[in-house]
DNA sequence: AATGAAAAGAGTGATCT
DNA sequence: AGATCACTCTTTTCATT
């Protein structure tokens, strides 16, 4: 699945605020975490850490303006691949994210195998990876292309509330 | 489009590097960046100032464990809307994008109008999401949904090799 | 678990090449 | 433009509550 490393990701409010900040602006100081948070900076440093031990804090990722990357056009590509064994889609996963022009390779259930979502320098990049790039591939049985013409991001999405019947432990998970 | 802000991206080998390191880990001091490249901290402080006056750094986010923000579930919805004009796109794109489920509102050419990235606490959620917050508006023409089983991402995409007929100003851009 | 103080390290700007 | 140095501020550790 997506994070389920094995760990009980037990969240309070103070770790909930750090990472809702820190997905906001990964570089400011924990000086200035801590300010905002009405705690001492050691504390918060602790806190930091600890989510990081746990595996909550995964990395800090800069955010690049797609054009400096020479990526100017960006589209979606819906896969269908067959035979739809476990052997065809763990080889046509990871081609495809080794792939460059590949940003992001979801593997979906339903009537598509995979979404790829590919950024390239235009639009005739776009067509050359598709039809030397991606049709080469003999496990595919078909394809459909959407450009994007926008995306709209939630650079920090928030921790949604608990569901009845999953509770939180009270106390001592850290 | 994505991020032509009027400005003309031009990078050097130096500001690839540097681009490329903070994509990987946004929170390593200036200090180490500078080591690794091979430069004097107040070179690499300088270029990275720079890259963020001119759009080319957007933002430092941390990456979170989604099953820490009780988002254990995701999905991709394709959306149709109609009438298809300015209006309708523009106030679906808002609404959808306001929605805390939804990370990531796409606004496709193509079948599609918009493909929305959804992240929920379990599949009762996605369902509750569907019926009573999507199906209720009334500009959608239709939608599928997609469980997402995996995803790979790159993190660190590269700049793609300049296209000829787009060539780099040889000198003096900053 | 959180705090406060002290040592180690990093950010920043002036100056020079 | 890039490097060096000096100054200030921050991070980090650790003893204490």
């Amino acid at each position: 699945m997506f994070g389920m490393t094995g760990i009980i990701p037990y969240m309070d409010e103070l770790d909930s605020e750090i990472i809702r900040l820190l997905q906001t602006d990964a570089r400011q100081s924990n000086r200035e975490l801590a300010r905002t948070l009405g705690v001492a900076p050691s504390t918060c440093l602790e806190r930091v850490r600890a989510l990081t031990r746990r595996g909550v804090i995964r990395g800090y990722h800069a955010e690049i303006n797609p054009a400096a990357l020479n990526r100017g056009v960006q589209a979606m590509v819906s896969v269908q691949v067959r035979p739809l064994s476990r052997a065809v889609i763990d080889t046509f996963k990871s081609s495809a994210s080794a792939m460059p022009e590949v940003l992001s390779v979801f593997v979906l259930g339903g009537g598509d195998d995979f979404l790829l979502h590919v950024a390239v320098q235009d639009l005739d990049h776009l067509h050359a990876f598709l039809l030397d790039r991606l049709s080469k591939r003999r496990e595919i049985a078909g394809f459909r292309t959407s450009v994007i013409f926008q995306q709209v991001h939630d650079t920090a999405p928030s921790r949604l509330p608990d569901v009845p019947g999953h509770p939180q432990p009270p106390a001592g998970t850290t």
